[in-house]
DNA sequence: CTAGGGTTAG
């Protein structure tokens, strides 16, 4: 492509030969020497483009642009300063407050999304003051979205209050930016201005807006905004209809994203792959694997393959019915394409593998292998490890998240998962300092960590604190509802438990199964018999949820306490099958160990054999029946077979931190004498009951067997 | 020659 201007160069004698050979090409203009820059930067060719550029016999602000522009694709803010630079310096002098220049340089930094760049840009930002470039609506709006991207909202909002005309793309940029930061109503009312001011609105303007609502899930806005654009014919474009089926997935109407989608001429990718999101919103995800399967038959003739998004929805799908092999397969489909290096592919698999409890070290092979991870790779890998209750390497991942280069901000989903670990591990002090951190985030009141932190402090034994999480509540959050509830029920406040419960109902709320396994919780432990009854009856009747095996498992061992052991044996009668678990049978085992009922505890205790072959809990309830009915032989005999069957007793770990900063925590079981200091803690325990006996809190021997039992069984 | 938009993963 230089070749022309090179010849010239040549010396003399050369060029006659040459010129013999091959003639001199026709000299070539400016303008076309331009449109073949245009082509190659178009086409992604940068470093074809920067030898034509280089071998122009001279560059002006437009061919700057033109070079600029390409770097400005490639998110390549570096190479665009250096060009930049290079305007700057030039002789003759050019205008480096050229407005398509500046535009351009900060378009690349706002491609880069880089937040190390800002600095940069600012220093430009100064300079295009200076230079009064900033007046350019096209510079300042730039600029505004750089900032926008990299985190400054405030910045990006000024320069927009500062900017004296607005026009569409100005408008767009400020709807999208406050929709990014999660401002989405505000962004909203910004559309609404924008259409007040006059501006005409384009289909960017309208994707924007419905963004917006897609993401903060408000239908019916989404509709209006709908109508207006169908009033356009705006609809049909392909980013629109996109856009729409996004909004009407998210509200989980499948049917509306159907018909959004088919308003556009052939489906594309995107398309594709929100249908099957949608699918997977309304758990449906036979129907998005299906789904995937018709877009690959149709690939050939709708030219619509499927790419990263489309494996990460289609991996979810897998991971959302723990279809861990099928995944394994489409994993093995993304390395073949390299797709498997993207990182929402990526993450997608590390949901995947952390579906199943065996695959967690496949999930953090794929976790450590990813070149760029981001907040949702970190929360992925995280909640793995959460859901398995390994809450040091849980944590010890988030120290290396905050420490990352990246820094990426921990959101609802790191917290929450993090709370969860808190909630199982019952450890309150690290539960607070996540609390703080909530706030600090400004997610304190995200639904997500509001029901995580009641449950956290649920579960710490803290429930003064979960009331006052729970007093900010929003109306409509049954998942805070019922983590108060199960939070009640748990330490015994059964009342507390049952009248929230009813408030609930009164406000309209639709309780759901958890729900229903605490408020049968409560009734269980105040003894109320015939509510639990009711209760178990009316999820059926009057909610339309199948109780399983856990609400059974409640009422069975409601009525076990309460000495109805005909009731609870009917009771399972009813269950399914396959509900029948150890659990439940073992419940009624040991009611019946506590009324010396034999015939029916034999028939329990045999059933949970079956259910859990290697489990200890029905031998120790048969043994301690006989044992209670001073039938030693029969209860010798008990233990006898459980040492032939090579079951073990599991015992009931406890655990206990100690100390302020860098505490350390000890574990220990019923009876331990291994620590060192045994014998003065043993002294100072005999000291708490002595104590608790003068404040008349001393436990009743009976029900602490019963605990212990349990536990053991556990 | 310039600025803005849709699909995914927790």
């Amino acid at each position: 492509m230089a070749a022309p201007f090179r010849l010239r160069l040549i010396p003399f004698g050369r060029s006659v030969w040459t010129d013999a050979v091959r003639p001199d090409p026709p000299p070539v203009s400016m303008i076309d020497l331009l449109a073949r820059l245009k082509h190659l930067v178009r086409s992604g060719r940068l470093a074809d483009a920067h030898r034509l550029f280089d071998g122009m016999p001279y560059r002006d602000e437009v061919s700057y642009a033109t070079l600029l522009a390409g770097h400005a694709a490639a998110g390549d803010f570096p190479g665009a300063m250096a060009l930049f630079s290079r305007l700057r310096a030039s002789s003759p002098p050019l205008a480096a407050a050229d407005p398509f220049v500046l535009s351009l340089v900060f378009k690349s930094c706002a491609e880069a999304a880089d937040a190390g760049f800002l600095p940069h840009a600012a220093s430009l930002h100064a300079f295009s003051v200076r230079s009064s470039a900033v007046s350019s609506v096209f510079v300042a709006t730039a600029l505004a979205d750089v900032y926008a991207k990299g985190r400054c909202l405030g910045l990006a909002l000024k320069m927009f209050d500062e900017m004296p005309h607005k026009n569409v793309v100005s408008w767009t940029t400020l709807v999208a930016s406050l929709t990014r930061a999660g401002r989405r109503h505000e962004a909203l009312r910004r559309f609404s201005e924008m259409r007040t001011s006059g501006v005409h609105c384009d289909s960017y303007a309208y994707a924007a807006a419905l963004t917006a609502c897609a993401d903060a899930g408000l239908l019916s806005r989404g509709r209006e905004v709908h109508a207006f654009c169908a009033k356009l014919g705006l609809d049909t474009t392909p980013y629109v209809a996109n856009t729409l089926a996004t909004l009407y997935a998210r509200c989980s109407d499948v049917d509306s994203t159907l018909a959004a989608v088919s308003r556009m001429g052939t489906r594309d990718v995107a398309a594709w792959t929100t249908v099957i999101a949608a699918y997977m919103q309304t758990g449906r995800a036979k129907e998005a694997i299906e789904t995937f399967v018709r877009m690959l038959r149709e690939e050939s003739s709708a030219a619509a393959s499927p790419n990263e998004y489309t494996y990460a929805a289609i991996i979810a799908a897998c991971a959302d019915i723990a279809w861990v092999c099928i995944g394994e397969q489409l994993h093995a489909q993304d390395a073949r394409k390299g797709f498997a290096g993207a990182r929402s592919v990526a993450n997608s698999l590390v949901t995947l593998y952390t579906r199943d409890a065996g695959c967690l070290s496949a999930a953090d092979a794929v976790f450590r292998e990813s070149l760029v991870k981001d907040v949702v790779s970190w929360s992925a890998i995280i909640s793995g490890y959460a859901q398995e209750g390994l809450d040091e390497d849980a944590f010890t991942l988030f120290r290396e998240m905050r420490h990352h280069s990246s820094c990426p901000r921990p959101n609802e989903f790191t917290l929450a998962s993090l709370l969860s670990v808190c909630a199982t591990a019952a450890a309150l002090d690290a539960g607070r300092q996540l609390h703080a951190l909530a706030v600090a985030a400004g997610l304190e009141h995200h639904a997500m960590i509001r029901s995580a932190l009641i449950a956290m402090y649920g579960k710490s034994g803290s429930m003064l604190d979960a009331d006052m999480v729970f007093s900010h509540r929003v109306k409509d959050d049954v998942v805070s509802w019922t983590a108060m509830i199960v939070g009640h029920a748990e330490h015994g406040h059964s009342k507390k438990a049952l009248e929230l419960f009813k408030e609930m109902c009164r406000v309209g709320l639709k309780p759901d199964h958890v729900t229903f396994i605490g408020v049968l919780n409560a009734c269980c432990h105040a003894g109320e018999v015939e509510l639990g009854l009711r209760y178990l009856n009316e999820m059926n009747q009057s909610y339309g949820l199948h109780p399983a095996k856990e609400h059974y498992g409640c009422v069975v061992d409601l009525l076990g306490r309460a000495g109805r052991i005909n009731e609870a044996e009917e009771l399972i009668g009813k269950m399914a099958a396959n509900e029948k678990d150890g659990v439940v049978w073992t419940s009624l085992l040991r009611a019946c160990a506590a009324r010396g009922e034999e015939e029916t505890g034999k028939k329990a205790a045999e059933r949970a054999m079956e259910a859990e072959p290697w489990g200890a809990g029905a031998h120790v309830a048969m043994a301690n029946l006989y044992a209670n009915k001073g039938q030693w032989h029969e209860a010798a005999q008990e233990r006898y077979m459980m040492k032939q069957k090579g079951v073990v007793k599991g015992a009931g770990w406890s655990s206990i931190a100690v100390g302020g900063e860098g505490k350390r925590v000890g574990v220990f079981v019923a009876g331990d004498h291994t620590h060192p200091q045994d014998s003065a803690i043993y002294r100072m325990l005999e000291l708490i009951y002595y104590g608790a006996g003068m404040a008349r809190y001393v436990p009743d021997q009976l029900d602490l067997g019963s605990e212990l039992d349990m536990m053991i069984s556990s």
